[in-house]
DNA sequence: CACCAATATATTGCGCGCAATCGAATGTGA
DNA sequence: TCACATTCGATTGCGCGCAATATATTGGTG
């Protein structure tokens, strides 16, 4: 409380604690929005994550390829495709050169459906309430947090009990 | 890409969209620092909050209380609750004042726990690798965008195809 | 070729997160 | 007092997200 300018470092914290909390409260935020934008569509906010990353993409990309994009393992995207893929927007088939690999594309409905959802990130924009300076800020200091994160997990995996800390 | 000054409103993303996906990746990524953090806890990250939240509070509270401190309901809290009961750290008990209610508190295996989770958040913010400055400026960005999205929502709950947009 | 490690995906199990529904308790009005 | 709506929580169902495991294919090595 009491916004004066003092820069404690790492002291005396609520349960809106660092960041943990406050970002677990945003990201359900907006899925819960993406999850209105996205209902006319038939399509859950990763489901969608999915069709864009494959329409971004002009090939057939495989399982491990569309994990590495989405940072998602196969345990997720699975099951996640074998739905697009019964609603006939995704085909899913074993790649000829490598019969371990599994590619998928989508299909002419997912291409249709891609296109009609074109207008869905100006409206999460709009919803977002933010001008264009605090969105690209807000992008730039998330993807400061990703990487460190990231460093931080791989030194924690090397050593037993974690980096420094 | 290209850092240029130039302010387009609404156009022309890729997958790295407005805010969504790195929203998204980053509550993940921070989420397993967390499970690496509490793992010698026996505790999930929402497992943890719960009981941060309860040693915050000094009385026992509802799980409506609960639900709208961490923004959960009870399809999520329910579950939760009886796993912290089955180990001893919370009691639960009908409000004698109000038998619709449902009281939790921390038992004493569970203010034993609290107190031993003392240093995980700064340990959790030594791994965000943020400064003080970028820390405070992200949780009051994320702290707008979350009050920006939340009434986004409530006015699209009134009308029925969402607010302006 | 036989053997073995590495790679890529699928499967299983568990814990959220949330919408929808149900049942019990409470409060209100006739 | 007898409905009746409201509130609270529990329950059910579904879709992630991820660790652990299983299976199949590939690429060497002897």
């Amino acid at each position: 409380m009491s916004g004066t300018s003092e820069p404690p470092p790492p002291v005396e914290v609520t349960l809106d604690e660092f960041l943990c909390f406050p970002l677990h409260a945003a990201t359900r935020a907006i899925t819960r929005v993406y999850a209105v934008l996205l209902e006319p569509f038939g399509l859950t906010y990763p489901q969608y994550l999915v069709v864009v990353a494959l329409d971004e993409a002009d090939s057939p990309q495989s399982v491990g390829a569309l994990g590495a994009r989405l940072r998602l393992d196969s345990g997720t995207l699975t099951p996640l495709l074998k739905r697009l893929e019964q609603r006939g927007l995704v085909t899913r088939g074993r790649d000829p050169e490598d019969e371990r690999r599994v590619l998928v594309a989508l299909d002419g409905d997912g291409c249709d459906l891609a296109r009609r959802l074109a207008g869905v990130p100006a409206r999460a924009g709009a919803a977002t309430g933010l001008d264009w300076d605090q969105v690209t800020r807000l992008r730039g200091d998330l993807a400061a947090l990703i990487e460190h994160l990231d460093a931080w997990e791989d030194a924690a995996g090397l050593s037993p009990d974690g980096p420094a800390s």
